[in-house]
DNA sequence: GAACGTTATTCGATATATAGAACATCCTCG
DNA sequence: CGAGGATGTTCTATATATCGAATAACGTTC
C-alpha cells in the first residue's frame, strides 16, 4: 500500500477520490482516459495511460477496449495505441443543437467584436468548478487572445470568476476553498478579490485588469437561466491599453444589455420587471 | 426473467450484448445514457431513461451521477431531470485539433462546392460500424441537403458504403450481414450492390443513384491514412437532376484528385516521429 | 543472437458494483 | 383532502469487475 502511492501525480490523485467516492468507478477512470488522451498529442499506450492515471493496466486495458467498441477511442492494431475518436464529435453536436444561448448569443458576440475590436466569448458555467467555452467571435486584431469552443477553465478565475462568486450561490468556506487553488499572472489577495467580488454585485458587471492574464482586461457580463439562476456569462478580453482607448465604460454597457437581454429570451419570455 | 422483457426496444438491445460482451459494462451503460440524452429533445428523468434503455434503476442513477460529476451531464436538482453537459465539447475540441484531415480537407470541400455548387462532406470511417461527418461545405442552393459535423451514418451505406465494401478489409459473410440490416429509399439487391462494390472497386469511386435517398446522388472517394489504409472519404451530394447537369463525370474526376491528393499529404508524411 | 527490459494480454481470487426490493417523496385525480 | 400511482432514492446480498501476478510478445542492447 506504500509502494503503490510512490509518484502520484495531480490529475490521477482527483481520479482517486473520484473513483472512490462513486459508485460507478469505471466511468471515472473512463472519463480520465478520455481527458487523457485529448491532452496528449500522440497516441497512447496501456501502460502509458495506466501509469499516468494510476491504473491497473489490466484494468486499463477494459476501459480502452469498452471506449474503443463505444467509438469514443480508436486503436490502432499495429502500433497498439489508443486516441480520441470522432464518436465524441456526435455527442457535441448533439448538445449544441440543443442549447438556445449557442444560437441566440452568436449575433451579439459577433456585433460587439465587431464594434470593439475584441475577442468576445459567451461561456457555459458548469456546476462551480468550470466554465466551458461554448460561442466565440474573434477580433481581427487579437490573434493572440483566440479561445476555442470547448476550452475550460477555473469557475472562479478572471472577471467571470467574479461574477459567479457575486451572483452564484454559494457558501463562503467553500468559496475560499476553491480561490486559494486558482492560477493568476498578478493573483489578488482574498481581501481585495471579495471587494472586487461586492463590487460586481453592485454594478452587475465584471472587470479582470491584467489579474489573470498581465495587459489583459477581461469583463464579463451574467446571464441568467431562470430568476436568479446564473448559468452563462458574456465575456470580452482585449489588451489592457487598447481596452482604454476602445471606451472601457462603452464596452461594459454593451456587454451588459447583452447580457440582460439574453437573460431574458433565456428565461422563457420577453417578461417585465 | 419473462416480465422483464416486456417491451425490449431497439437501442436496449445493443446495449444489453455490450454489456454483457464487455468486462466494464459500466462504460457502456453510460455510453448509452449519453446518446440517449443526445437524441432527446428534452431533459430526461432517472425512471425514462432506465426503461428506454432497459437498465436498473438504481444502477442508472449511479451511472448518472458519475456522468454529473465528470461534467458529462448536467442535472437540474428542480426538475430532477438530465441533459447533456457542455463537457462533451471539451472533448471534441481536442479531438478536432488533432486531425490533420479536418484541415487539409476543408480547401477541397469548399473548392468543390463552390465549382459544382453541391453539398460536400468529409467523413471518418470509424470501426466498421459507421462513418462520421468531420467536415462539410454547403452549397447555396441545396439547404435541404444540409448535413452536420458530428451525424452518423451506417457504414455501407450510400456510396461510401460501397467504397468501404470496396476498399476496406473484410470478408463477404459479415458484409452480407450488415447490408441487410440497412435502410435504403430504393434498396439494391445484395447482387446489384456486389456488382457496384466491383464496379467502385475499379473506377476508384463510387455512386449512389438514388438508392439511399430518391432523387438524391451521391458520389464518394475513397481517402487512405497509409498504404490501402481506408480511413475517410469525399463525399458530394446533390438532386440527380441537377448533378447531371452540372456535369456529373467531371465531378467525379475532382472528388477523385482530391482524395488523392488527400491521401498522399496524410500518408506522405515526410517526418518519421 | 541471447538476455534483458519493455510492452500487451490472460487468468483466477476477492473486494465491490449491481440488481431488486423497500422506502420516501412528489403529483394527480376523485 | 386523501388515495393512488407515479417518481427519485437508499439499502443489502450476490453476481462480477477489478486487482495483481503470471504469461506472452515484443523491441533493444550488448
Amino acid at each position: 500500500m506504500d509502494t503503490k502511492r510512490q509518484r502520484m501525480n495531480s490529475p490521477d490523485r482527483e481520479l482517486a477520490i473520484a473513483v472512490r467516492a462513486s459508485k460507478a468507478p469505471a466511468i471515472s477512470r473512463a472519463a480520465a482516459v478520455l481527458r487523457l488522451l485529448g491532452k496528449s498529442d500522440t497516441p497512447l499506450g496501456v501502460q502509458t495511460i495506466a501509469r499516468e492515471l494510476g491504473l491497473v493496466p489490466s484494468t486499463c486495458l477494459h476501459v480502452l477496449r469498452a471506449l474503443v467498441a463505444e467509438e469514443f477511442v480508436s486503436f490502432d492494431p499495429d502500433t497498439k495505441r489508443y486516441s480520441l475518436e470522432a464518436g465524441v464529435l456526435t455527442l457535441a453536436r448533439h448538445w449544441l443543437r440543443r442549447n438556445r444561448f449557442n444560437d441566440l448569443a452568436q449575433p451579439a458576440l459577433d456585433r460587439i467584436s465587431r464594434t470593439f475590436d475584441l475577442t468576445v466569448l459567451g461561456v457555459h458555467i458548469v456546476g462551480l468548478d468550470h466554465i466551458i467555452v461554448v460561442a466565440t467571435s474573434q477580433s481581427s486584431q487579437n490573434f493572440q487572445l483566440s479561445t476555442q469552443i470547448g476550452s475550460r477553465f477555473p469557475a472562479l478565475i478572471s472577471a467571470t470568476g467574479r461574477c459567479i462568486a457575486a451572483f452564484g450561490d454559494q457558501d463562503e468556506n467553500d468559496l475560499e476553498g476553491r480561490f486559494k487553488k486558482l492560477r493568476w499572472d498578478e493573483p489578488p489577495t482574498f481581501e481585495e478579490w471579495k471587494a472586487q467580488v461586492r463590487q460586481t454585485r453592485e454594478q452587475g458587471f465584471a472587470v479582470d485588469a491584467g489579474n489573470y492574464i498581465a495587459g489583459v482586461t477581461v469583463v464579463a457580463a451574467p446571464v441568467f437561466r431562470a430568476r436568479g439562476k446564473l448559468s452563462h456569462a458574456l465575456v470580452a478580453l482585449g489588451i489592457g491599453s487598447a481596452l482604454k482607448r476602445a471606451g472601457l465604460p462603452t464596452l461594459q454597457n454593451a456587454l451588459l444589455a447583452s447580457a440582460q437581454s439574453l437573460s431574458n429570451q433565456l428565461s422563457g419570455e420577453i417578461d417585465s420587471e
